[in-house]
DNA sequence: ACCTCTCTTTGCGCCACCGCAAGGACAGCC
DNA sequence: GGCTGTCCTTGCGGTGGCGCAAAGAGAGGT
């Protein structure tokens, strides 16, 4: 196996306070993977071996319950670690991260996370903070599911999409990997049904524009004014 | 302030491979504090300067929204660590724990956690771990929230209440602490009218009994069925 | 160009659940 | 004992959004 160029990586806030000594010796360790679109990295109940970061392309992380219903429980943006079950003491993989679009993947064995966090204790800081942000996260979305009506959770979830993954266009931001209605019912908590009637609606007000896979927020603010509950009187 | 005594905490899973000085050494930093039935320990979005233990009692982590609607995002049983923001890079408490019954608490000021963890790594395993099943917790919940209807979400709710706070009692399991209606409601994101219902159709099938803040359930395998989804044919 | 597959749109009927509202019950307090 | 506050119950009507079903529209392959 090749060694990881570490030019792909030296740019990560992850590794900002890393010496370039220390880093090649954790690419060493590594590997790489291409993940083609549509498969997964690994699936839901395996034993956990390994731990993951993001390249580049886009992972979706779905959990599925016992009846075969799935829910996206999050979603992989390029930069992420994720898989790390290890660090939190279980020894399978509590989802299934399934490429949304063409990915790449470093995979460490989960040996290696002890001497990951002793070379860099700022690594362990940052994989602590990024599992609080990531309760923080799933705490927000309980309290959106428990109160609000789903035209406003799905507007709170593509402002969300837009943020970590909005690109800009000439006429609003872009999702910039392949979301289906379903994918965001999903994410949601609701059908695809129900989203593709609620994109439509947005749709002849000019504040979305749709597509198959596709999704163009024309106007933000009207979408976060409907987020805030807006949508319907005071 | 007086010295909080060892044999207090002795027990706890959390403290077992600690040595009787290093523990006398955290001890002596710490303060304790009697919360009131109906008090709460700090308030959400408070500046987070103390993480705690609950030694005696029971909290309902609560949420409000910025539209006043609150819920409750998880139960803090003896012996849990809670509000250790800090350790998360927070510096604002992301709820407010109130007392549901005289509760008893042991608070160390932030800048122990450092220690807290150096001499007993044991312990930031731990942490990690409990931050882990935490998360696992709420995505269980998110997930229960996309795909179950309200009775089953109400029963997995229940059957949880009992497995952490559950006492034998002659005819069944009692919740251990005060209990209203409107607080199951907004653990399952339901309303107390739904919730009221319910228990009284469990009732009136000899399921559960009810009581002003109370509940005993009679019979835990057919609640485990309806939440299993065996409520209306398979 | 055509076919096929996946994704999307939309109409319609139905039902679980919510919200309102009024009444009842239990516990604590003076 | 009566009073007050909190909690619980239950009926009733309205509706959000789910599920079914069937047709339309891109995208990719041969």
């Amino acid at each position: 196996m090749a060694d990881i160029d570490r030019s792909l990586v030296r740019a990560l806030p992850l590794f900002a306070n890393m010496q370039d000594a220390e880093l090649d010796r954790l690419l060493a360790r590594a590997t790489m993977r291409r993940v083609p679109m549509g498969e997964a990295v690994y699936e839901q109940g395996q034993k956990a071996t390994q731990f993951f970061l993001l390249l580049h392309g886009r992972l979706k992380v779905t959990q599925v319950t016992p009846e075969g219903q799935q829910i996206i429980v999050r979603v992989v943006h390029p930069g992420d670690l994720f898989g790390f079950a290890q660090a939190l003491q279980r020894n399978d993989y509590p989802g299934t991260p399934i490429a949304a679009a063409e990915s790449l993947v470093i995979c460490w064995p989960n040996e290696v996370w002890g001497s990951f966090v002793e070379q860099n204790p700022h690594l362990a800081v940052n994989a602590m903070r990024t599992i609080g942000q990531r309760l923080q996260e799933a705490h927000t979305r309980i309290r959106e599911m428990s109160t609000q009506e789903v035209e406003r959770r799905v507007a709170h979830a593509v402002l969300r999409l837009i943020e970590q993954a909005g690109k800009r266009e000439p006429d609003g931001v872009r999702i910039d990997f392949p979301l289906t209605r379903q994918d965001v019912a999903e994410m949601t908590g609701t059908t695809l049904h129900t989203v593709s009637r609620l994109f439509s609606a947005w749709e002849s007000q000019g504040i979305v524009k749709g597509g198959r896979q596709k999704l163009l927020v024309r106007d933000a603010e009207r979408l976060q004014a409907l987020a805030d509950g807006l949508g319907h009187g005071p």
